[in-house]
DNA sequence: ATAAAGGCCACCC
DNA sequence: GGGTGGCCTTTAT
């Protein structure tokens, strides 16, 4: 991957959601991780994969103070994605995708003056690391198919649903 | 340094 | 519907 910014206080904990329990990890820069996970066992070697290194301390409360600020009052909280230059251009182009709306990894390639790229940007999207917030869900395909989608598929539905309307 | 693996797409059958 | 080849980045040899 290559070198993380040190995280400072970095803390990870679980909370209950319209789309299940999701696992979030943050820092005093932000939200570094939202995953939903099978089981938390599972989140937590994403984590691990993810930040080696790196010593969260669990905050179970504080969790639940960010998924009552997302789900409840719609709000963002400051976020802190770490990827590449590559990866971060398409997570920021993903963060302008409207809410209830749905654009294509093709156009995605073409937002960010890369249309050949398509193939990479649907492995950068995969590669999301901060679940719902940056919207990767609302990426489908060009001939309509869903695509794919981290925390599977049922996961993905349930969120287009959800804004739908 | 090189290979292999992807949340794709266009084009063929 | 299915299979193939090309495309580009990342990760694992």
């Amino acid at each position: 991957m290559r070198e993380l910014p040190a995280l400072s206080e970095p803390r990870f904990g679980f909370h209950n959601t319209p789309f299940g329990e999701c696992c979030i990890a943050f820092s005093n820069d932000g939200i570094c991780a939202i995953s939903f996970p099978e089981s938390r066992e599972s989140a937590l070697l994403d984590l691990e994969h993810r930040f080696p290194q790196v010593d969260f301390k669990q905050d179970d409360r504080r969790v639940a103070a960010y998924v009552n600020q997302i789900f409840e009052k719609g709000e963002t909280p400051s976020l802190h994605p770490i990827g590449t230059d590559f990866q971060l251009s398409i997570w920021h182009a993903l963060q302008r995708i409207p809410v209830g709306k749905t654009t294509t990894y093709a156009q995605i390639a073409e937002a960010i003056g890369r249309p050949k790229a398509v193939r990479a940007v649907g492995t950068a999207i995969g590669a999301n690391p901060i679940a719902y917030l940056i919207p990767c869900h609302r990426v489908i395909r060009t001939d309509g198919g869903l695509g794919g989608f981290r925390w599977g598929l049922e996961c993905k539905k349930a969120m287009l649903a959800y804004e739908k309307k």
